[in-house]
DNA sequence: GCCGCATATATCGCTGATCGGTATATGCTT
DNA sequence: AAGCATATACCGATCAGCGATATATGCGGC
């Protein structure tokens, strides 16, 4: 799994979004780096709801503007659990291997 | 970053390795789930190469087979560093979320 | 009144990383 | 001699994501 369809999963983990939301979401939680492109997240949505991971909970016309709520499936919030570990799982690895570098001349600065 | 590159690099962090010993310890590091083929391999080692983050170390030959061992600049080890801070960011997030949707109906469950 | 911006969904072509397969070469094991 | 491990390299296909564009509406500023 790519990181924006991280993003997307973690995005509905929180409640349910419709999609503009998603976008604004994925912004605020990255800090303003990552800025999903319309593609990639209606393509993104469509693969996720296609796999079971997403759903559509309802639809609202908002000032005669349509939003399209989606929603975790149990399976979505099994796929980005394991996911979420995996990734904990490899920062942890690499996290342990930057330190032992920046030891591995004895620390010897004092 | 993707994760095949992002695991290259964590291979070369924790000392310098040819080709083949890097699809092994990202193998190893996964616990089997991810096993590098050739032409991802390779083309990571080009472009990251290309791109500074890792340098031919030395070559070597072995039962008249070229080992070519790739080691981490500091550009790298910068890089892997920062796509770690992320990595762990966005686990963080997605098990806050994750930790919520379990919790949200009371935790009434003693 | 109109321009630009934010909101909201949708589609299209392109790029580029990754995948799967294949090629080449050697030495060890069965 | 067949198969496997080691080791690098190339090639075509796939597919997620990117950038751009289209459509439509409401709002604020001028």
């Amino acid at each position: 799994m790519r990181e924006p369809t991280f993003l997307v999963l973690t995005a509905l983990a929180e409640e349910p979004r419709h999609g503009y939301a998603v976008i604004e979401d994925v912004a605020t939680m990255t800090g303003g780096r990552v800025r999903l492109r319309a593609g990639t997240l209606y393509a993104a949505l469509d693969r996720l709801r296609a796999e079971g991971l997403i759903e559509v909970e309802r639809e609202e016309v908002v000032q005669s503007r349509l939003r399209r709520y989606y929603r975790l499936t149990g399976a979505g919030e099994r796929s980005l659990a394991t996911e979420t570990a995996r990734l904990r799982s490899q920062a942890t690895i690499a996290e342990s291997r930057l330190r032992l570098r920046g030891t591995q001349f004895g620390g010897a600065t004092a």
